[in-house]
DNA sequence: AGGCTACATGTAGCCTGTCTATATATCGAA
DNA sequence: TTCGATATATAGACAGGCTACATGTAGCCT
């Protein structure tokens, strides 16, 4: 998957991925691979800036415990995070069916010229 | 429509858009407006820049000629530009349905925990 | 004549989100 | 004691789309 195609679409992926449970960022990595049938692998360089970027804009808040000596910075949605990934998905659709319909081969009208 | 969406797929649109016939860049910004409804704006400093590199690439080659005095670039697909749009097609594929496979809301399955 | 809009191309430089590479630390298994 | 999995974090590179600007023609309106 080309790197740049992601570009823009991370935060949706994020928000998403949060919607059902709260879960710490090496969970979240994991959980975008599953739903993806493996083909999304996102590097950490990638989700933990990213995280930490929603949570300055106040889509989500973060806490830290400890599970088997290992600490965790888990993340939720708060409400506006919510609200926001309602709007991507809007905008996941718009996008999508936007260069859907330039991309799509047009099969040229019966009558050619 | 969020500018960073388009990123990494500039391409696809330009080699689609001159599937049919050669055009010249305005004629492209103008059938990407079109072909979507109004949905696709790309400015000029985004379009003309994208079709010098993928000539640069070997996708496209131009050729220049006047039409009622104006001069005009016209771009057309190579043979490799053929073939590296049947590639950003399937690409296109696999993007959509990756992310759709993480954005789109599970249905909790009845029996909830 | 002057001004405006549409047509037409082009570039410099900014912006910013993703990636690579690296660092740190715990735990359990070999 | 070394290794892989778990877990977080940051610096700096990279790159492509965008803003803003520069240039010029044609045609219309007043």
């Amino acid at each position: 998957m080309n790197p740049d195609a992601l570009r823009g679409h991370m935060d949706a992926l994020l928000l998403s991925v949060l919607e059902r449970e709260p879960l710490h960022g090496y969970a979240i990595i994991e959980a975008l691979q599953e739903r993806s049938a493996g083909a999304l692998n996102v590097p950490t360089g990638t989700v933990y800036p990213a995280l930490r970027r929603l949570e300055r804009t106040g889509y989500l808040v973060s806490a830290w415990d400890t599970v088997g000596g290992r600490r965790r910075r888990t993340y939720r949605l708060t409400d506006a995070g919510r609200r926001q990934l309602e709007g991507e998905r809007s905008a996941w659709q718009a996008f999508t069916s936007a260069i859907g319909s330039v991309l799509r081969p047009e099969a040229k009208p019966s009558g050619s010229a």
